[in-house]
DNA sequence: TTTTTATATAGCTGGATGGCTATGGGTTCG
DNA sequence: CGAACCCATAGCCATCCAGCTATATAAAAA
């Protein structure tokens, strides 16, 4: 029962752990010393959000000496794109059937 | 800081709530009864999840003698699209910078 | 080697929330 | 009218989790 798209949502409803992400997408690559700079919650919170967003596949990191750098893995959204398009369809798919259903009563 | 998404990701990150609005997609339009009949909890928490939904703008409610039924409003996802457009656009363009970081370096 | 720096982990706590049952409000049926 | 029905609300409880501080681990610096 647990979809590809069920941890991406559960990963990005945090608004901390979110704005985490949104800098490694606009930014780049960032140590976590960097990332809690401005991120507004202690250094050991930062690091919990980094590992959650690494288990859920969002974020790689590199170890280089004592400090480890964080970056987004974009293509890990692509469950989230292809859940929205999937509700999109099966919108139209109805409204398709809809207009079929007036034209048929319009003859 | 409160983003149109935020509310999208807060509510969407439960299972039981997702479900129900998976549903409203699939299937169109249904009461609170047919909803809760395979929903696997109980009707009080669906009615909560539906309030929850409709308070997120994903889904519209129809009073009907004594039923209500619920239908998804799918332009709400919007924010949702954006938002990953967004985070791969800023992915994209940092890519295409580092292009042209090497295209330089090469003559 | 000792100290400082960078990050991760452990343990705790308050607040948020998803589940339940019981019940209220309103509608249809007998 | 009263009974049955549909849904929403109230109140309670257990669990989860985001935040904290303290500390462990590990690397660089002194």
């Amino acid at each position: 029962m647990t979809e590809p798209h069920d941890i991406l949502f559960r990963t990005l409803a945090d608004p901390t752990r979110r704005a985490l992400f949104e800098r490694l997408c606009r930014e780049g690559e960032k140590t976590v010393g960097a990332l809690t700079a401005k991120a507004g919650v202690s250094q050991p919170v930062v690091s919990k959000h980094l590992s959650l967003l690494k288990q859920a596949g969002l974020v790689r990191d590199r170890h280089e000496g004592r400090q480890t750098h964080y970056s987004a893995q974009l293509d890990a959204l692509a469950p989230l794109v292809d859940w929205t398009g999937r509700m999109t369809r099966f919108w139209e798919a109805r409204f398709d059937d809809l207009e079929n259903l007036l034209r048929r009563m319009d003859q």
